[in-house]
This record gives structure tokens, sequence and C-alpha cells, in this order.
DNA sequence: TGTACATCAGTGAACGCGCGTTCACTGATGTAC
DNA sequence: TGTACATCAGTGAACGCGCGTTCACTGATGTAC
């Protein structure tokens, strides 16, 4: 009993160590960009030698690759959670709520919006099966979420369409269509595309291409997503 | 007369290396991202030593703030060409032909795209006065053409605008209102609401988060081009 | 036209720095009898 | 409960590397008389 008990600590220990390094690796992104992650930097703000690390992570491109992992995850998870609160509402509003959560997520974790969206990690190398694709496949699923729930409403508005099934890649549509049985080829172009209005605006803030354009992107946010359910023909 | 020629050839001649230093860095950051910008790399791949540059450049970060006033020059150059060239037609095609042009230019200096809109270059630290303020400020007035185009035929069919000048920066507006008298407050927030559609597709494409999704971004591109103009109440 | 001088692009060697990573180790924590 | 041993988180010193930048210089190109 002693005995599991203090292997629980050493355990837990070990866990809480490899957040803090996890934790401090995005600090400093936060703060000094994407550079800014060296294993020496996280080891002096955690007051350790930067080889201590090496018991915890195998290589820098190791932490960095489960960084990505981590961040997307976290990023899936707000917005999925935003989509289940909202679960009673119109699909309108349901849009809206899930896009909120993503730009909310993203002015909260800016390092993280990048580390996920933008350049690599300078000198970084993905593993050969590509980085966090699982987390990546959940917000693509999320967001054929939203065409979907759109979908019934607006496909009359909608131009007869000129996409087939061969216009998307089998791992999406493996994911998309189980999931999602009603959405036709024209849905998942929706999906791709009401991801790119959101992924547009969100990323320009970030990136601080808004500033110096308007003092109010909040505002400027939400007109364009006034407008995308206006052009679904949903009433918000 | 002697004189003047030969002084003329050794202008040519700096010309031509401070041309090549720049194209050298952007072919360097095309085949290995942006911190693969070095003055040491670059010196190796023009055969020179890495100090001949400071007779060029009085530093990395001058360099790199001379190409990031480059490429965004040259961005700003290709749309404004597509814009004069399309004069004749009617907002639709215009439109088209203006966003064409952009997706066109960043697929084809991918790694322009990055550099201006991207992540900065490892340790870079822009100057006081902020990069390529000029360039930067030719592509927003380029956009605000477009909502300026579109805005007579479709602005019937916008809701009724919560938009006032106070919603935008001065900056913005001192370039924008005398070249566009006739646009109000919300036709501005149109064309930051367009930049934002445009960039969201073409950064996600160029950050390689469509590959895995579509095999044909152009298509979902001109879908998205036609629903635009179809939303703003445009026949193509 | 010919010679003495100025310009200036580029060289070669060196600096100090921060980086990822390796190695042999120490010392506290936990385990077995 | 007490002692001998195993585990393992973290240390300290060191490596080789590529980087930006400085310095004193060379040698060809251009200029003045």
């Amino acid at each position: 009993m002693t005995g599991t008990r203090t292997t629980g600590r050493r355990e837990r220990l070990r866990a809480e160590t490899t957040a803090e390094i996890k934790s401090t690796a995005l600090e400093l992104m936060r703060s000094g960009g994407p550079d800014a992650i060296t294993l020496r930097a996280i080891a002096r703000e955690m007051g350790m030698t930067p080889n201590a690390i090496y018991g915890y992570f195998a290589t820098r491109d190791d932490l960095v690759t489960t960084l990505i992992a981590d961040v997307y995850s976290a990023l899936a998870d707000a917005v999925d959670a935003a989509w289940a609160a909202s679960a009673q509402d119109g699909p309108a509003r349901r849009i809206q709520a899930w896009a909120h959560a993503f730009r909310d997520w993203a002015l909260a974790n800016p390092e993280g919006f990048r580390l996920v969206y933008g350049d690599p990690v300078p000198g970084y190398r993905a593993p050969d099966g590509g980085a966090a694709p699982d987390a990546a496949q959940r917000v693509c699923v999320g967001i054929a979420a939203l065409a979907d729930a759109a979908w019934e409403d607006t496909e009359p508005a909608f131009p007869k369409s000129e996409f087939t099934w061969d216009d998307f890649d089998p791992g999406l549509l493996g994911k998309v269509r189980p999931a999602f049985p009603d959405l036709p080829p024209a849905g998942v172009a929706l999906a791709l595309r009401i991801w790119g209005h959101l992924h547009g605006l969100v990323s320009l803030e970030i990136y601080g291409h808004l500033r110096g354009q308007t003092p109010s992107p909040d505002k400027l946010f939400r007109s364009e997503l006034d407008q995308l359910v206006g052009s679904l023909g949903l009433k918000g």
C-alpha cells in the first residue's frame, strides 16, 4: 500500500513536471514567438539544467510534436464544448456559438493558434505521421457539423452544386460521411468555405493585420457571422 | 563620358548583387522556411563570404525589412495589375479577377505570402515604423476598391448596417475615404470581410491545411467567389 | 597616353553567443528482506 | 523496525554547430593630372 502510494507520488511528480515543461514552452512562445521554444530557455525558466528535460522528452522535436497535439486538442475541446452547449438552439445560433468559441480560444491562446495554423517552429521536423492528425480531424468534423446543421434549411438557396465526392480526400470523407450521411458534396464544400471565412478573419486578427484597420475586430467578426448565417438563409 | 559609363557599371553591378542577395534569400526561404534566411546561407549560396553582404545591407534585419517591403510591393503590383486589366468588366468579374490574382500570386510565391502575412523571421525585430506600411495600405485600398465597385449594386441587399466611421482606424480611412467618397462605413466593413474570406482560404491552402481535405482547392476557391458575388447580389 | 592615387567589393580569420545533445555522475526517494 | 540495494530525477562539464558581426587586409576597378 505504501508502495503503491509512493509510486503514485513519483508518477504524479513526473506528470507535473511534464506539464510544467509544456506550459513553460507555451508561455515562452507567447512572449517570444515560436523561436523562443528552446530546451535551454525552458530549463532556464524552470530552474533546471537543459539536459534534465531529456528525462521527459527524447528530443526537442518530440516536445514540439506533443505541444502541437496538446494545443490542437485544447482547441477541439473548446469548440466541441460550445457546440454541445448550444444543442438546444437553432443552426444559426449554434454556428455563431461555435465560431465565437473558435475566435475566443484563438485570442486567449494566440501562441497556440500560431503553433497549429502558422509557420512551424524553426528547425522543427514533424514526425512521419504528420502532426496531430487526430485533433485536426476533430476540428474538421466539427465544421462539417456546422454545415450539416445548416444544410437542410439552406439547401434550396444554394446553386446546384458542381461538387462531387471526388472533390474531397478520402481521409476527410471517411470521417464526415458516416457522421453526416445526409450531407451532400456541396455541403462538405460549404464546410470548408465556412472554415475559410472564420480562419481568415481570426488569423488576420491574431497576426495583427487588423490592427491599424479597425479598433473593433469583435464587431467585424459578428457582422461576418450575421452575414454568413444570413447568406445561408438562416434566421438568427 | 568614359567616367560616367564606368560609374554606371559599378552601380549596375551593385544593383545586380543587391537583387541577387534578395532573390537568394527568397529562394532559401522557399525551400527551407523562414528560418533559412541567414546571412551565412545566402553568402554560401552566392559563393561569397558572409561579411561581404555587409557591403549591401547594414544588418540582417535591414535585409529582412527590405525583403518584406519588396515582396509586399510585388503582391500589390500583381493585384493592382489584375484590377486595372479588368477595368472593362462588371464588378463581379473584377472581384473575381482580383481574387484570383491574389491567390495565384500567393501560390507562386508561398514564401512571400508567409513572409508578409505569417510569423516573422526568427529573431527579426521590425524597425520602429513597422514593416512595409506602404504596400500594406496599397493592398487595403485595393480591397476597398472591390467593395466600392460592388457597393452600389449590392447595397439594397445588405442589412441596415450598424457600422460607423468610429469603427475604423483613421489611418485606414485617410486612404480609403478620399479614394472612394461614396463608400459608407458598412462598405469598409464589407471590404475587410472580403479580405478575410480570401485570406482565409488562401492561407489555409498555403499552409497546407487543405491538403488532406480536397484535391481541388482551385474549385473550392472558385465556388467561394461565386458564392461571394452571389451573396452581394451581383451577377457573374 | 601614362602614371599616381582613390575607391570599394570582397577576403580571411576571429569573436562571442545560444543552441541541441551526450556523458559520467550524485543523491534523494522508494523497495525487498 | 532496520539495513542493503535499486531506481531515477537532476547535475555539471563538455562537444560541435551555425549564427551575426567586427576587423584589418587585398586587389581589381575607376579617376585625375
